[in-house]
DNA sequence: CATCATGGTATTCTGTCTCG
DNA sequence: CGAGACAGAATACCATGATG
């Protein structure tokens, strides 16, 4: 069994993502040489820009990564297979930009899950063809659609250069021209811009996640999901307490929400209303019937406690391997609890 | 005895809501 | 637009145990 949350192929990574080779004197390592300055003023200012329009801001590569292309893939071949982008009358979104169905699909997906990482779409949407996605993605950065980014992942405490991810979220006028072209359902929440940087690994996590269970929705019969972040969910729970409150300003608050969480058929444990990380709607029998299925990503940090209590509550528990091995540490007393938790 | 890993809790940060 | 309330997650911090 695969526990590992990194694609095959990630044992091997190009070797530009790798640390270079530092010359090592008397036991110290030489640091490189600082960009010039100003190279670095102007990167400052441009971060300085980035974050004044509420985004985060690019944060400074290594210099042995600086000459990268942004998606680090390989140029694109001169002879290009599929249709051009120009001759699709069809794929017109009516303000002279064309879009093909798979880019539709990919944007599709980025606007359901507010963030997702290249290489996952990669794989999910163009059967693996990287460089393709890469150009694609070029063109709709151009054209002020999708929003690409590079961010760290988590370090877990640990010294070593944290890994980069690659991720894509929509703009704001990209969501509008999603919610054109795409076939969602009229309450498929669509969401733009990048936010809580540093859960963006997680964020991510979530998608896969949500693709593995899918795979089970499937083979239930399942059809139409429609898909509910964490972020709607405490939304319209926040917005059910407060009309409690204020229908009833006396009642006790604990009693309000242990009532909101049973009308949302969510948990309450502890006096708290527990919210997945995104919750799978869908239909059963040809509409007749729905279905739910509530996901959540584990991390390292969470305890047992938490974890029995999110497992109880019906979640259907995600874990990427680095996670999982810290958590098989702290849950060895109940192993049949570890088996509930699905590989990433 | 010193060092390191691990465990648990507190703090910080982010997003959401409503209201003034 | 800021405040107060609520929730989730990452991180900081300190106590404890293992290990040489």
């Amino acid at each position: 069994m695969r526990l590992d949350l990194e694609f095959p192929d990630e044992r091997r990574r190009p070797r530009e993502l790798e640390m270079p080779e530092v010359p090592v004197s008397d036991g110290i390592a030489e640091v490189p040489p600082p960009p010039p300055p100003d190279a670095l003023a102007l990167r400052m200012e441009r971060n300085e820009e980035l974050s004044n329009v509420n985004s985060f801001p690019k944060i400074p590569l290594p210099p042995h990564e600086r000459n990268q292309k942004p998606l680090d893939i390989a140029d694109p071949p001169r002879v290009e297979h599929r249709p051009r982008r120009d001759r699709d009358p069809r794929n017109d979104v009516g303000i002279g930009i064309h879009l093909r169905p798979q880019e539709i699909k990919a944007l599709s997906e980025v606007g359901r899950f507010r963030v997702v990482a290249v290489r996952d779409l990669a794989e999910t949407v163009y059967g693996g063809d990287r460089s393709a996605l890469a150009r694609d993605l070029r063109y709709l950065e151009e054209k002020g659609i999708v929003s690409l980014r590079s961010v760290n992942a988590r370090r877990d405490g640990s010294w070593r250069q944290p890994e980069r991810i690659q991720v894509v979220t929509l703009t704001r006028p990209g969501k509008k021209i999603v919610r054109q072209v795409g076939s969602f359902r009229q309450d498929q929440q669509l969401y733009a811009g990048l936010v809580k940087p540093r859960e963006v690994e997680h964020d991510t996590q979530i998608y896969r996640a949500y693709l593995k269970e899918m795979d089970r929705i499937d083979r239930l019969g399942g059809s139409n999901p429609r898909v509910v972040l964490d972020f709607e969910i405490k939304r319209n729970v926040q917005r059910a307490i407060y009309g409690q409150r204020k229908a009833d300003p006396d009642r006790d608050l604990n009693e309000i929400k242990e009532q909101v969480a049973n009308e949302f058929n969510l948990p309450y444990v502890d006096n708290q209303i527990q919210i997945p990380d995104a919750r799978i709607e869908y239909d059963l029998d040809q509409g007749s019937r729905v279905g739910s299925s509530d996901i959540e990503v584990v991390t390292g940090a969470y305890r047992p406690g938490h974890l029995r209590s999110k497992a109880q509550a019906g979640f259907r528990l995600y874990a990427g391997a680095r996670d999982r091995a810290r958590l098989g540490r702290d849950i060895e007393d109940e192993h049949h609890m570890l088996h509930e938790i699905l590989d990433l």
